[in-house]
Formats: structure tokens, C-alpha cells, sequence
RNA sequence: GCUUCCGUCGUCUAGCGGCAAAGACGCCGGGCUUUCAAUCCGGAGAUGGGAGUUCGAUUCUCCCCGGAAGCACCA
């Protein structure tokens, strides 16, 4: 059987490295082995999926050159490639399980699911589903059920004995029986967990090898036991090492840039970030650091991934973008990526009613819209000097400002805008003084375009980044600050 | 707390029982250049610790330590 692999985002924000990263894996591993790439998205989580999310991570799988065999846009045989149209698959697979003795309805609350939690982690034992609904009737549980009681359903698991998972990079990973929670498979809403989904979903689609981040690897017995009840023959499973950030923790937004959007906005080529992915854990056999994906396909093998979580290094990136910028551009193609970047009308026309008031001569377009061509803007603690407030005032604000927004999700103009002078307004303080340091962090100046809709045109993520550059260029906040910070923070919530 | 994974310069990697542990980013010094880059030359910098296997361990085994991840009706 041909070698068929998948990437499964979900479509909960930003397009992720990490989902480029996975992509381009799985990718090297089809492509290499003549077999086809499929791209599903997992939307059951359907309070935070979004379509506009959804839309961004294939433009941004695409810009990066990673494209799909089969997928929600282009079909395929074993479409529909979109899970929450794939409901009754689950609902129909789930129920097989009930029958078969598999699995059993559950008719916990919230309530006492959260309690039994607390309990559990006071005793500080096992956390997990105590098997409460366990002990009903078949015959009870289903006249339950049809009366319109909600449940959820649950899967079995063996009380005693070890798992093993045969993992293609790490080998052999035991895991008790005891360690695995009942899991819930089908919510209460009818829509799949991940774990049901995933399974069932691999399955009907062909799967054969499933790259993933090694987030998965404690959650891999589940999905091999309902491969065993179904009698299903499981895919080899290829657990990749999580990007981290400097401090060695899972890669977040909150402490590192993590959407492909901001790499393209800060004007990296999609070939550079696509070839810094690769030598993230992988490496050429001639240890030739800049390579195409077809170079990396051609020499793609599994058994060349280094295990450690790698350190995604902006710095780095930043040299072997410029690598690429100066071997494979000639003057042409150099002007044609700078248009392709920024400087044609889909991005310069939201910016024009931005400044067309502001301008007398063309010639000062320049200076009116240098922060929206620019990465970071050069910031000193001068920078930020106020006639009214001193210093420490005003990293203080701009620390709140950057919590206010890493914990608020739509960047659109007219949300952030509300968020914002919310905080001013809890803070006490006119919308204006506390917009000084973000005017003087995004734009490097403490007057510039309108800054809501600035922000909106930046995006979360080359904001964010701006912000903390800000913060830093004020000398950054010491943890002891940011203790007595963040308790004024939290009073000032209520 | 429980479980699992991981552990080579600050960072990304090479090594796959045997050459003074190699390369790259970054850093430092120098050459070239009107300047800045680019480029060239040079330098500092690592096998987490301890046992064991072996003639010989970065490499194999065990223990410790450290880091990370998972423990949801999120994926």
C-alpha cells in the first residue's frame, strides 16, 4: 500500500509554525516515498473554530509552498475533509463501540466531573474518571439516553497491563494501562473528541505514518486501543520533538512570535522559513544548511530526526533568510518579491485612508508609514521620555497593555479598541497617556497613524512583538516587577 | 503530584565503540571596503553527573540530576 500522510490543524487562530512544521514532515514523507499528502481540519471544537481561521492556515500552508493532494478545497476520495462534516461517521462509530461493549454512555455533570477533579489532585493521586457510570445497565444507560438525557460516551480501557507503542523515532514507549484515562469520545453536543476523530478519521482516509508533535506521544494508548476495538490496523506513528521557545518551553505566542503571518509580514521568504523548519530536528546528510523542500524531499529520512526540542532562533532564520535573499534573487525577482510583499494595493489600501489626510507632498508618505513596512522599530529608553509621567509609569502601562492584548484574540480595529480603553478606564488613566508607549512601541514615534487600526493592519503577532520590544528597550521588567505588577494587574480585573 | 519523552559549544546540528568531538548562527579579534553590509582569515566555547559492559565509550545498560510534555465534553 502507497505511503499516505495528513497534517490536521484546527482551526482555533493563527497559522502556526508548528502546523508548517508538522506539514512539512509528513509532506517529505509522502512526496519521498511516491505515496499523497492529505490536509484535514478539525473543527470539532466548534466554540473556537473559525472559517477565517481556517482560510489563513491554507494561505499560509500555501505561501509557504506545502500544498496537499486532497484536502476541504481541492476534494478527493475520502473527503469530506472537514470533521464537522463527518459528524455522523463518529456518532455512527462511537455508537458501534456502545454496542460492542467498548465503550459506555456517561451521564456525569460538569459539576461533579470538576469535583471529583479537585478531590483527586488535593489527594494528589490519579487524576481521571473514577468509572462512576460504569456500573449502569446497558438497558438503563440507553432508555436514559433516548429519553434525551445528556451524556456523554466514554471509552473503556484495560484496568491493568502496559501499552506499547512502537514509535518510529524513539522506539518502543511503555505506557500503563492505569496512566490512561476513560476518555470521553463523543460530547455531549454529538461532536467527536480528538481522540475519536483522529482514529476514525486516519482510518477512513488511508492514513499509514502520522507525523505529530511529541505532545501526543502520552495519548497514543487511547488511539491504539480504539484502533484495536474497531479492528483496525494502526498507522506508524513518527513523533516529532516540540519547537520551543529560548527558554525551552513549548513554542507560544506569548513569548515568541508563532504565526506564519508574522514571518511573512516581517518580510521573511517563504523558501527561508520553510528551509529553517527543516533543520529543526533534521539535517542534510552533507550538513548543507540552506536546501529547497525539494532538496529536503529528495533526502528525506525519518531516521536523520534529532530528538531534542530545538530552539527556533530568530537570529538564524534571519541569516539564512538573507542567504536566500542574496543567492536566489536577481534584481528582478528581488523587485517582484517586495510587491508581492508590501508594496501593492491589497496591503497599501487599507493604510491610504489611514494617511491621505495626514500628507501635503508623496514625499511624506515615507515618514507617515514607516512602521508598516518595518520589523522592529529602533527603540531606546529616550524614546519614551514623557513630559508627565515618569519611566516607570510608563512601562508600567505598557505591561499592562501587553496583558490586556496577549489575553484578547480579535484584532479587528473596533474590539481592540474597546479592550483598550477598558483598561484605560479600569486604570484610571485617559485613553491617550496610555497609548503613548504603544504609539512610540509600534511606530517608534508618539504620533503616527490611528492606532487601532494600525494594530489591525500589523496583526497580533508583529504587534505583540513590537510591544515587548518596547518593553525591552525600557529596560524590560525584572520578575520581581512583574510580581507586584501583575498583582496590581489582577485588582484592577475586578 | 503521577506518567512519559528528551539531554553534544549560549543556539541549530554532525557523530552512529576507535582520528586532537566537526560544521553553522551568535560573540570576540583581524583583512578587504569611503561607510555599513557581504566576504575572507583567526579566536573563545560542548559530550549534565556517577557506576557498569568493553582493550577502548559522545555512542550500549543502569542510577541520579536537569529540562520538557501530558494528565479536559481543547486540539
Amino acid at each position: 500500500m502507497s505511503v499516505r500522510t495528513r497534517v490536521a490543524p484546527s482551526p482555533t487562530g493563527d497559522p502556526h509554525v508548528g502546523t508548517a512544521y508538522i506539514a512539512l514532515f509528513s509532506l517529505c514523507m509522502a512526496r519521498k516515498l511516491g505515496g499523497q499528502f492529505v490536509l484535514r481540519i478539525e473543527d470539532t471544537d466548534r466554540a473556537r473554530s473559525s472559517e477565517r481561521s481556517e482560510r489563513a492556515i491554507m494561505d499560509s500552508l500555501r505561501w509557504l509552498g506545502i500544498d496537499w493532494d486532497e484536502g476541504p478545497d481541492k476534494g478527493g476520495p475520502h473527503g469530506p475533509y472537514r470533521q464537522s462534516e463527518r459528524r455522523e461517521l463518529y456518532v455512527e462509530h462511537a455508537g458501534r463501540l456502545v454496542t460492542e461493549g467498548h465503550a459506555f454512555r456517561c451521564f456525569c455533570s460538569a459539576e461533579r466531573l470538576s469535583q471529583l477533579r479537585a478531590q483527586q489532585l488535593e489527594a494528589k493521586g490519579k487524576v481521571g474518571y473514577d468509572g462512576h457510570c460504569l456500573a449502569l445497565a446497558p438497558a438503563e444507560a440507553e432508555a436514559r439516553a433516548a429519553a434525551g438525557e445528556p451524556h456523554v460516551i466514554r471509552m473503556r480501557v484495560p484496568e491493568a497491563g502496559q501499552c506499547a507503542i512502537d514509535d518510529q523515532l524513539r522506539g518502543k514507549v511503555e505506557i500503563a494501562w492505569d496512566q490512561v484515562d476513560m476518555q470521553v469520545l463523543l460530547k455531549a453536543d454529538g461532536m467527536p473528541t480528538y481522540h475519536l476523530a483522529v482514529v476514525v478519521d486516519d482510518h477512513l482516509m488511508g492514513i499509514t505514518d502520522v507525523f505529530r508533535g511529541e505532545e501526543w506521544i502520552t495519548s497514543t494508548p487511547k488511539h491504539l486501543l480504539l484502533y484495536q476495538y474497531f479492528g483496525w490496523e494502526p498507522p506508524r506513528y513518527f513523533h516529532l520533538p516540540l519547537l520551543r521557545n529560548p527558554d525551552k518551553s513549548k513554542l507560544s505566542k506569548r513569548k515568541n512570535p508563532t504565526s506564519i503571518t508574522f514571518y511573512e509580514r516581517m518580510g521573511f521568504m517563504p523558501e527561508a522559513l520553510l528551509n529553517y523548519l527543516g533543520m529543526m530536528g533534521w539535517s542534510m546528510p552533507d550538513g548543507e544548511e540552506k536546501f529547497s523542500l525539494d532538496q529536503m524531499i529528495e533526502h528525506f529520512e525519518p531516521a536523520r530526526v534529532s530528538l531534542g526540542g530545538p530552539v527556533f532562533d530568530m537570529e538564524k532564520l534571519s541569516w539564512l533568510n538573507g542567504r536566500w535573499i542574496r543567492e536566489e534573487l536577481d534584481p528582478e525577482g528581488f523587485a517582484r518579491r517586495m510587491q508581492t510583499w508590501a508594496l501593492n494595493a491589497s496591503y497599501l489600501m487599507p493604510i491610504i485612508p489611514l494617511i491621505q489626510q495626514r500628507v501635503e507632498r508623496f514625499s511624506d508618505v515615507v515618514g507617515l508609514t514607516g512602521h508598516f513596512l518595518t520589523g522592529l522599530p529602533s527603540l531606546s529608553e529616550a524614546s519614551f521620555a514623557h513630559k508627565k509621567h515618569s519611566p516607570e509609569d510608563i512601562k508600567k502601562t505598557l505591561q499592562f497593555v501587553v496583558w490586556r492584548l496577549d489575553a484578547h484574540d480579535d484584532w479587528r480595529a473596533e474590539p481592540l479598541k474597546q479592550t483598550l480603553t477598558g483598561l484605560a478606564e479600569g486604570m484610571g488613566i485617559g485613553v491617550r497617556d496610555m497609548l503613548f508607549p504603544v504609539f512610540v512601541s509600534i511606530s517608534g514615534q508618539p504620533v503616527s497613524t490611528p492606532m487601532y487600526e494600525t494594530l489591525e493592519i500589523l496583526g497580533p503577532d508583529l504587534s505583540r512583538a513590537r510591544l515587548r520590544h518596547g518593553l525591552a528597550a525600557l529596560g524590560g521588567v525584572s520578575k520581581k516587577q512583574a510580581k507586584r505588577l501583575e498583582k496590581q494587574y489582577r485588582e484592577l480585573q475586578t
